[in-house]
DNA sequence: GTTGAGCGTT
């Protein structure tokens, strides 16, 4: 039985090719400027963005690598992925997003308050006077705000110097294995 | 070297 159920599922086993490609599984310390170091031997990059958190500025793990040709891109994706990054092996996939959300459009833009009970429920629509949103930004944008879910707890007594000086000196540049295929 | 899973609101 193949996936032919359909469901976002699907976009995400498949994403179609794209020149915005997902990093994924990276360590903490890897950069954008390792990242452009390993993908830009693919072809002229047009971005690189790591995502860091929001509240601890780290890196969260994953990055978006924007290509500016698509067979690039599509190299890029074969060849990196699987690829040992920083010791970590990265997993590379066309981008099922293409931007970050926007934040704090004006409009309403959250999930319903409730749903179900009356009809007509267009109500909380707010009437927003631009009908046309980019409509292709918005896939996945649901189901995502459960990362509101995180560990808040962190903050509850001490609070972390500001001045870490923790020296992350280490000679990391290269500690990607570069490979030969 | 805090880590998973993991698709983005610096």
């Amino acid at each position: 039985e193949a996936y032919s159920h359909g469901g976002d599922a699907d976009v995400r086993a498949n994403p179609d090719p794209s020149t915005c490609l997902g990093v994924f599984g990276l360590s903490l310390y890897t950069t954008e400027r390792d990242l452009r170091e390993v993908f830009s031997r693919y072809g002229p990059l047009a971005g690189v963005n790591v995502v860091y958190d929001q509240r601890t500025g780290r890196s969260r793990g994953f990055a978006f690598v924007y290509f500016e040709r698509l067979e690039d891109s599509k190299e890029a994706m074969e060849r990196a992925n699987g690829m040992e990054l920083d010791g970590r092996r990265i997993r590379v996939d066309y981008s099922i997003t293409k931007r970050p959300h926007t934040p704090t459009p004006g409009i309403y833009m959250g999930r319903p308050t409730h749903n179900g009970g009356g009809s007509g429920g267009g109500g909380g629509g707010g009437g927003s006077s631009r009908r046309g949103r980019d409509s292709y930004y918005d896939r996945g944008y649901d189901r995502y705000d459960r990362y509101e879910e995180y560990d808040y707890r962190y903050s509850r007594r001490r609070s972390p110097s500001p001045y870490y000086s923790r020296y992350r000196s280490r000679s990391r540049s290269r500690s990607y294995s570069p490979r030969r295929y």
